[in-house]
Order: C-alpha cells, then structure tokens, then sequence
DNA sequence: GATACTACTATCCAAAAGGATACTGGTATC
DNA sequence: GATACCAGTATCCTTTTGGATAGTAGTATC
C-alpha cells in the first residue's frame, strides 16, 4: 500500500504549486473578455468604437472596464491624439506578448474543441 | 491613405476568427475553479473531500456545481465505489489530455507573472 | 438648427458566480 | 449514545459580471 509511492512524478506539493500558478494566472485573466481583447487587439492599435465592432455584443460600459484593468495590469497602452475630434488609441504592450503561447494554445483548443462538437452533433 | 492596407498579416476576418475560437474555449473553461480543478485531478484519481483539501478554499457546493459541469463536458469521470462508506472518485478522461498544453502554458505563465510582480514591488 | 461622430460616463437592473452555514443519511468508532 | 467521516444538498446571502438605455462635450456636417 505505500510502496508504490515513490513511483509517482507528480507530487501532491507539486500539484499543489501548480494549482496555484494557474490561480495566479487566472486571477489577472479571468472572465468573459481579458484574453478576447488582447486577441482583437493583436492586430495593432485600434479605437474604442473600433474595438466595439470587433468584439460585436460588448457594451461601451464593459469595454471601457475591461480596458482600464488591462491597463492597470501593464498589457495594454492607451494613447490620445488631440485630432478633432479626439481619438484615443488602445495598443498593446511589450509585456502582453508574453501571453503569446498562452493566447494561441487556448484558440487553437478552441478551434479543435468547436469541431468536437459539430461533429458529436452530427453523429448523434 | 489605403496603400498599406496590403501589407498586414493579421487580417480583420483571422483576428475575427480568433476572438471566436478563444471565446469558444472561455465558454467551457471560464471561471474560477475549472482550470485549477483539472490541475488537482492530474495526480490521478480523487475524491470529493480530498479535492476539497487539495483547492483549500472551495466550498462543497461550488466544488459539486464544477464536478457536475467538468463531467458534462467530458473532462471528467466520476466512479462510485460501494465501499463502506460509500466512496466516490472523480478522474479526468482522455479528452482533458486535450488541454494539457493550454493547463501548461498558463502554469508557466503563472510563474513567471508572480514573479514580475514580485519583482516590481521590491523595486518599488 | 438637427443630426452624427468621437469616447466615453451614469443609472439602473438582471443574472451568474461565489460563499457561509447548516444539514442529510448511512456507517463506524469511541 | 455521542461523535466523526463520507459525499454531498439546501438555504440564504453577497459580490461580481454583464447588459440596456440614455446621456455627456465638442466639433462637423447637412
């Protein structure tokens, strides 16, 4: 019964250690729109309304949250051009590329995931 | 004004495309306890309480809501045993292997994010 | 002078997520 | 007979998230 212990590689610490890494990480990009934004705006700079159109069902309220806490998280730069009128661009930053692996894995679990369930649809 | 419009890879449609993907994932993954969840179940194999010790601060009923939507979307396999006490196991399925490189990416993302902040507070 | 564009903010509200606390039935232990 | 462990449920509540709608100031256009 406890022989077999030492042949495991992931320890309950280490489990434990990862667990909290991903908390840590989640807790900067949790909810509906962190990591869609940053993903919108990997395209380069663009402008609020810009911003808006891209994401389709995001509210001038929520949009403007969301981006005032990727900027507090140093991930996304807001800049103004005092044009007429005023525009205001949302760019990201040096440091948000390092979420660049993160960011694709996920889409790329997202497109496979998307045609798992086509596909059990059709099947069923 | 438009003669540079060629020389951009990302397209507005691919960026388009992405947000969706990665939307779709969020859409399963979303929250603050699923990702942890399947990180405490990569040791192998737990039970209800175990898990509940393993992710400290979870309640019984949100860890039962999780369980209940990890198994739903096939992450997850739960097993009773009709020991005495009944026991009960929850394990993640091969589909969950999909997510390994996503789980990874934002493990070591994790790392090194709490490391930067570590780091800009000693500096500050 | 009405309308529209810019980048938002304000107010109110609904829904979801999360959490505290208590409790259940069954068995086993003290 | 009291207590404890198992795997949860039940109830109530707070917080967060998200959203609908309207409005702001300044300019420019029709």
């Amino acid at each position: 019964m406890e022989a077999q212990v030492q042949q495991i590689e992931h320890s309950p610490e280490a489990c434990k250690a990862s667990v909290g890494a991903v908390r840590d990480a989640l807790y900067v990009l949790n909810g509906k729109w962190k990591l869609p934004l940053i993903v919108a705006l990997s395209n380069g700079p663009q402008r609020f309304n810009d911003i808006q159109r891209t994401l389709v069902d995001i509210t001038p309220k929520i949009l403007s949250k969301e981006l005032k806490e990727l900027e507090l998280n140093e991930f996304v730069e807001r800049k103004v051009f005092s044009t007429t009128p005023v525009t205001v661009t949302y760019q990201l930053t040096a440091y948000s590329q390092s979420l660049n692996y993160v960011v694709d894995e996920l889409r790329k679990w997202g497109v496979q995931h998307r045609e798992r369930i086509v596909n059990s649809r059709r099947g069923a």
